[in-house]
RNA sequence: GGGAUCUUAGCUCAGCUGGGAGAGCAUCUGCCUUACAAGCAGAGGGUCAUAGGUUCGAGCCCUAUAGGUCCCACCA
């Protein structure tokens, strides 16, 4: 590390070294030490073959503060990374690819294909670790996992068969969501439904045998009608009781389908009649299973007719609708087309609409799992921050269906089940069995899909510590502490981690559930590709550093509350970095040469002792606030107090003696060490959120030491508390700020070195404040202070400032306005007036002085005093005038 | 249909367990003062959506209303 702060703060020449620095010593490595407690983060594995977002870029913001933080602590503190393999869109990425070179999917195979899939993951895979790098995350990358790398898979399969026994998966036909885009079921979770305008049309089915009669059905999709194996009515439907049992004439086709009675039908909705397609709508299903009715699939995988639909076969979904609204038309069977909008399912992928189909597919049964998932919700094993989260969590639990986990994609954890070729039966086993159990023979094929994403994602928790292998790491490390993620993925994510954690564990995965929202442009649009107004977080780190970046997406934000960007706020952040970077120049440059050491607490100024007093309590403040997840609160303390405090403060006030320490080097060295000691203190407090900048900075103050991030953190200590220098430093403050206010009024030209005599209440006050005028002398640009207990010799027509303790005269003859001093003066009038009327209503309110806290009461009589001094003085000075 | 959340200074948002309204940006006025013009000093600007209620006391708690955002939901 240099010696000397550069001259221009310049973070894209420091950062990159900095954390290559921090690689090679080897500090983000947390390794299993019982001496120490443990703290422990899962990072939410980004998709192996993504990009960087302000999403990332803001979870992993989070994760990083609160694992500095915590390693700072003294905790062992893991911050176990990795990526996912994403099925879909990583498999969707290198179909297109391959496209691109003129390769089709299905023509080389799978195994062809999975060869290509791994070399797209080898190339593009650590990119975005890399970009995880750039914004300063300290996580254990030696530890770093991948959802199919071998330990993981092990899990996975581990899970499966674990379930599979306790009868929780189980394989069955049922009615899916189907992408005919993707080509593959996908579970509840990724449906997305969308409100789309339609249509109704109205379409009359012939009650066969009796000519003239119809029974009128409306329905939002005609074209499922080839798949309809019955119209259903409510059994309390008395318009419809003498059809019941009848058989209608299903339009286009040369089928009779039965009129039955179901309560699912509501009366007032529609015509009252229902068309029933159990293979391609879940509600019709159910009805289906109920009456015995058949199940009619009338589609391809691909949404395109199949050969069930008779002259419309081949069409695809819309085109045979089309087609078949026209026929009904001709055949004097449509009765009205009416505008209609409805919720339509697609999905969340690609934004297809998704077609239910009956396919066999594999679930996990949800209940038992789902009960223990809510239960744990209640003990502390488990909270969400912020708390609002918890209705979240626990309605889709209550509402949860059985999971489904097969895929009919190739990239993904390969389903453990084999087929008999022979005789049909299924083993569900580790590896290919020899042979079939039950008929001997040798040839089994295993199962074409591959497992959910998410099924392995739900394991991260212990399946990246080694389970199922009993390794120490496992026992030390889990359950970990918390989890960081957006609110858009709880049920998909933490709901499964949760059951999951439960089931294998035995244990909840994580104790606090932090949740943040999302980053939405200027305008508060979501950023996304489709509409070009992503900001990538690379650029902004290369423009203003990546401690700008963290800073802006921490401060000014409550948990769980989206927030938007603006590259304003970004160059606020970076300002902030410049001002701690110059200030810490100066405070260098001023100990060039010198030792500076540890003075004896006597020796310290009265500023000395109020900076120490507040970084003291601002420690406390911001460690409690950080322990609560408050960080944006936490943060945007530590900046009040260094820009506000320490910078425009206390720095001006050191500057007195460092400029005499020629004549005084003890006083001067008082000085340095308390602006070095408060400096260091600072940084340790900011280094979660701004690591680069402080680093860079410690290590210049400290050469002795080798990183801030492996110091410790600040602890609150009593003997630094110190009220009376609080006091008197905020008098001062008071008086100083009185005496600009006027000078800034009255246009007095700031070369102008005035007068400025105080006359405080107390004769202790007049003493101290004697004592430090030096001090201070220079903040009002005054050329003399004198502080006095009475009034002898001030002329009538010197200013008067009153401040909370004194009276402030400034001696300005020639410019003092009689006419506009008596205006000010009885704003102040007015104002203090006002005040006096609350405090005092305050304190006559007889229920307020018997049930306020004794310290309230007091509180607003000291208030009282003070205002009242104050008036006396204000009225004393127009009277004057 | 159910639920969550928001409405605070011109803009974007904080305001942690109820005890005299804050920040950043923007605006206005002075300053290139020996760390910093990416800065310093000063100033203006809010009936905390509306109406009730609880309380000695409400931006904060309760109820209703209006508007915005989001999530969930099988109404063909």
């Amino acid at each position: 590390m240099s010696k000397e702060l550069a001259k221009v703060y310049n973070p894209k020449e420091m950062e990159d070294r900095i954390y290559q620095n921090w690689m090679d010593k080897g500090y983000f490595h947390a390794k299993v030490n019982p001496d120490k407690k443990p703290f422990t983060i899962v990072m939410p594995p980004p998709n192996v073959t993504g990009q960087l977002h302000m999403g990332h870029a803001l979870d992993n913001t989070m994760q990083d503060i609160l694992i500095r933080f915590k390693r700072m602590q003294g905790y062992e503190a893991l911050w176990q990374p990795g990526t996912d393999h994403a099925a879909i869109a990583t498999e969707v990425k290198v179909i297109e690819k391959l496209k691109e070179e003129g390769i089709d999917k299905d023509e080389i195979g799978r195994e062809e294909f999975l060869k290509h899939a791994w070399a797209w993951k080898e190339e593009y895979g650590g990119k975005i670790i890399n970009q995880l790098k750039k914004l300063g995350s300290s996580a254990d990358w030696e530890r770093e996992r991948f959802t199919m790398d071998e330990g993981c898979s092990k899990a996975v399969e581990e899970v499966f068969l674990n379930l599979y026994e306790k009868g929780y998966i189980y394989k069955g036909s049922r009615i899916i969501n189907w992408c005919p885009v993707c080509q593959t079921s996908i579970s509840d979770a990724e449906v997305e439904h969308t409100d789309q305008k339609g249509h109704f049309w109205h379409i009359r089915y012939p009650v066969a045998g009796e000519e003239g009669q119809y029974v009128e059905i409306a329905t939002t999709r005609p074209e499922t009608l080839l798949g309809d194996t019955a119209v259903a009515v409510n059994p309390k439907d008395e318009r419809y009781t003498h059809l019941v049992g009848k058989m209608l004439k299903l339009p286009l086709t040369d089928r009779e389908i039965p009129v039955i009675a179901d309560e699912y039908v509501d009366m007032e909705f529609g015509t009252g009649c229902v068309k029933i397609t159990p293979a391609h709508d879940p509600n019709d299903f159910e009805v289906g299973k109920r009456h015995n009715l058949e199940e009619i699939n009338i589609m391809n995988d691909d949404a395109t007719i199949n050969e069930r639909g008779g002259k419309y076969a081949g069409m695809d979904r819309y085109e045979a609708r089309k087609a078949m609204v026209e026929d009904l038309q001709k055949q004097g069977l449509l009765v009205k087309v009416v505008d209609h909008e409805h919720s339509v399912g697609t999905h969340d992928r690609c934004k297809t609409t998704v077609e239910p189909m009956i396919k066999p597919q594999w679930f996990v049964r949800m209940n038992e799992m789902a009960k223990a998932a809510m239960e744990v919700l209640k003990t502390d094993d488990l909270n969400f921050v912020p708390e609002r989260f918890d209705k979240i969590y626990l309605h889709w639990l209550e509402n949860i269906k059985d999971w489904c986990i097969s895929r009919q994609l190739w990239w993904g954890h390969r389903i453990p089940a084999y087929y008999c070729d022979e005789c049909g039966e299924v083993v569900v086993q580790r590896g290919m069995p020899e042979k079939c159990p039950r008929c001997g023979c040798t040839h089994l094929t295993q199962d074409e899909d591959t497992l959910d994403t998410w099924f392995s994602s739900a394991l991260w928790p212990f399946s990246t510590l080694g389970w199922p292998d009993k390794t120490p790491e496992l026992e030390y490390f889990y359950p970990t502490n918390v989890l960081v993620t957006g609110y858009d993925i709880i049920f998909f994510w933490v709901i499964r981690m949760v059951f999951s954690g439960l089931e294998q564990m035995g244990k909840s995965p994580f104790k606090h559930v932090l949740i943040h929202g999302l980053v939405r442009d200027s305008q508060g649009r979501k950023m996304s590709k489709s509409l070009g107004n992503g900001i990538d977080p690379l650029q902004v780190i290369d423009q203003y550093g990546a401690d700008a970046l963290r800073l802006t997406l921490i401060t000014g934000n409550a948990p769980g509350n989206d927030m938007r960007f603006y590259w304003e706020r970004v160059e606020a952040s970076r300002n902030f970095a410049n001002k701690i970077w110059n200030a810490s120049r100066f405070i260098l440059m001023n100990m060039e040469n010198i030792t500076v050491t540890e003075p004896d607490m006597d020796e310290l100024e009265t500023a000395d002792c109020w900076i120490l007093s507040r970084l003291n309590a601002l420690t406390k403040e911001v460690t409690d606030n950080m322990e609560n997840f408050e960080l944006g609160i936490a943060v945007s303390k530590i900046h009040d107090f260094i820009w506000d405090e320490f910078c425009d403060w206390y720095i001006e006030i050191a500057k007195q003696r460092i400029w005499a320490k020629e004549e005084n080097p003890g006083a001067a060295g008082c000085a340095l060490w308390t602006l070095k000691t408060v400096l260091s203190g600072a940084l340790k407090l900011l280094h979660p959120y701004m690591p680069f900048i402080t680093e860079e900075i410690y290590c210049t103050l400290h050469p002795e030491e080798e990183s801030i991030m492996i110091s410790s953190w600040p602890v609150y200590e009593e003997k630094w508390d110190n009220p009376l220098a609080e006091q008197t430093i905020e008098h001062v403050k008071d008086i100083v700020k009185g005496v600009r206010n006027i000078r800034s009024e009255m246009n007095v030209a700031p070369s102008r070195k005035i007068h400025v005599i105080i006359v405080p209440e107390e004769t202790k006050v007049q003493n101290r404040l004697d004592d430090l005028k030096e001090m201070y002398q220079k903040l009002m640009g005054a050329g003399q202070v004198t502080v006095q207990g009475d009034k002898s010799g001030i002329g009538s027509d010197a200013i008067s400032v009153v401040v909370p303790g004194a009276v402030v005269y400034l001696p300005l003859e020639e410019l003092v306005d009689k006419e506009k001093e008596r205006e000010r003066l009885q704003k102040e009038e007015e104002r203090l007036a006002k005040e006096l009327k609350r405090s005092e209503g305050m304190l006559k309110n007889e229920k307020f002085l018997s049930k306020a806290p004794e310290a309230k009461v007091q509180e607003e009589r000291e208030k009282l005093e003070k205002y009242m001094k104050m008036m006396e003085q204000v009225k004393e000075r127009l009277k004057q005038l």
